[in-house]
DNA sequence: ACTCATCTCCAAAGCGCTTTGGATGCAGTA
DNA sequence: TACTGCATCCAAAGCGCTTTGGAGATGAGT
């Protein structure tokens, strides 16, 4: 059924070197020749076997993202096939794979080694890093070129990533809130081992403290991102003595869970309360259609998957190259959740 | 860095062909032969080099699984990171790899063909059938075992599959609903191209049909999978002269909808109006903690992707073995958000 | 003493491709 | 005529592994 090269070769009369080079666009071979034996290639549907290939040239053309499937926390998974939909565009368009390996995390740094040892990838994409992350040590030791989708404080040595500045997201969402005259301001975080939700909380610090308002504890909650946490947190919160006017939260899904909290006892999102909620634009999650739900700090993970493999195919391309970095900005996009700090616009009439 | 075969019987003072015999349990090689050679591949820290291995078997020790980028609709997505996550625990138990091609929809067939044409996968599993769905015969024409996570109606030939029994969970969830006294059930399904979706229509068109109860069109809807849609649809149906006394809906992200129209009315989940949703299980979008928030036909995804993965695995190392089935069944769990219908109590009173 | 089976091991071919190092033929040059 | 240079093609080696078809040694059987 598959032809392989040699056939293509003896029904073009042709020796497997020639056709070969004709394919691969090498200049030894006649415009002619490489015409029919393009034409044939077509005809014949063939296809060079990739094992072989990548035996011979030493390039795996795949790209490995190794999942850690963890016992405690299922971390990147709400973001992670979106990702996953933007590498893997920009992968096919280059012709390489995409291998993904899930593994326990006891055994990621074994399967890191693996990859390498085993030859079946020429990159790898590091998913989900966390403050000091040891896998950017384990990975340059092994010499396996990578990208890592975050940024890891405190790593000791430069390295390529792409990140959303969500610092300075969260710093800007906060304001917003504060120009809106709100001064109890609820954080409502991603679990803050991982990197992005310390860079969050960096951000919405910074800003209080910026206009010299204190952070109140309370006011701060972190865990893994989910409805339940959202409409747990924001019902504690509410029955606080003096209840926050406004609510940062990290993910729609929490914001879901906040807005259910809300409505439970007839408060009315943007009216009684402000919410602004990071969005990750995925695809199966939408923030409304025309006019945002929520009012948002906007990033798109697929744009993000797509950028983060082009970055790391360059870097294989040109293993000279200097670590690279890219920060997307969010957008900050004005939604219904948010108003007026009424509680002062009270006070004033 | 890395250590070959041959360097490997060099240091041993064997011939390749005996460490490699050792080292994948062949006979012909002494006890002790075979236990110095396994210490030294551990020192050396040894693995084999995968393309080189599948040149020379001619199995890839891979698994395809291809995504369709759809540029209409995003099917696959939420509950695809599950699935993965399941099959992938599976393939690393058995050594496989996965591979992944995203491919927009119009290059779906050549995707398939190109898997196999170039080696790259032993087989592969078929993500997000639908009625009819070609890619099952295209899949035996090319002659790669595949398994179809989901059903294809009206697929000519018999083919190995893995499902949850989509139209019986949702018959039993109308009847539950029914012997709630509601008559007057609503259905927010997926896209009725979908089979699960069509099935599941089935499956609540035979309960109301069983108990002679019509099926009112206005009360079915069917659309992608988002909260916008549960909100819309709910609202629109709560405005009717004769809205539903429950819902069915095919997903907690819908129901996540549905809740939020309610609530903008001040009806309360349970009380005023039952709703029941489908649960797969997914791991960042929990439906409660102890007690399930909506009463639901659960299913873990997770566990679908677990088993699909096996049950390929089992069916390349019998390639005589004939097609295999698994219907899952989903479980009701009854949670928080059904009731008697109040409409006839009220009735009643 | 000879044959035969058995146990260990190995040389070499082969998987499908790329790539090095020519070979061949032909036009241009002296 | 002989030489050079160029364009075009090919034979063969090699990528790292498996696997076929022995080879040599040992011991049992007669």
């Amino acid at each position: 059924m598959a032809i392989n090269l040699k056939e293509l070769a003896a029904r073009l009369a042709l020796s497997p070197t020639t056709v070969s080079r004709a394919l691969n666009g090498y200049p030894e071979v006649s415009a002619n020749t490489r015409q029919r034996v393009e034409a044939a290639a077509r005809q014949f549907e063939y296809r060079p076997n990739t094992r072989a290939k990548s035996l011979a040239t030493g390039r795996a053309m795949a790209i490995g993202h190794v999942i850690p499937l963890s016992t405690r926390h299922e971390i990147v998974n709400p973001v992670f096939s979106d990702f996953i939909a933007g590498a893997g565009e920009a992968y096919s368009r280059a012709g390489y794979d995409m291998v993904l390996s899930v593994v326990s995390d006891a055994d990621e740094t074994r399967a890191y080694r693996d990859l390498k040892a085993r030859g079946s990838v020429d990159g790898i994409i590091v998913h989900g890093p966390r403050a000091n992350d040891p896998r950017i040590a384990l990975l340059r030791e092994i010499g396996l070129p990578f990208v890592v989708h975050g940024r890891a404080t405190g790593a000791p040595d430069a390295y390529s990533w792409l990140d959303v500045n969500n610092r300075r997201a969260f710093q800007r969402a906060t304001e917003f809130l504060l120009d809106l005259g709100h001064r109890r301001i609820a954080l409502l975080n991603g679990l803050e081992f991982m990197d992005f939700a310390i860079r969050r909380r960096t951000g919405y610090l910074q800003a209080l403290s910026d206009r010299s308002i204190g952070a109140d504890p309370e006011l701060m909650r972190s865990d893994e991102m989910t409805e339940t946490f959202g409409f747990r947190a924001m019902t504690t919160m509410l029955a606080l003595p003096a209840p926050p006017t406004a609510v940062l939260v990290s993910s729609l899904i929490i914001a879901f869970g906040v807005r259910r909290a809300m409505e439970e006892r007839g408060l009315k999102l943007g009216r009684d309360i402000s919410v602004i909620t990071h969005d990750d634009e995925l695809s199966y999650m939408k923030n409304g259609e025309d006019v945002p739900i929520f009012t948002a700090t906007r990033s798109s993970v697929r744009e993000a998957g797509r950028r983060a493999a082009e970055m790391l195919l360059e870097l294989i391309a040109d293993p000279e190259a200097t670590p690279r970095h890219q920060l997307l900005e969010a957008e900050l996009m004005v939604g219904l959740s948010t108003g007026p700090n009424r509680e002062r616009t009270g006070d004033a009439a």
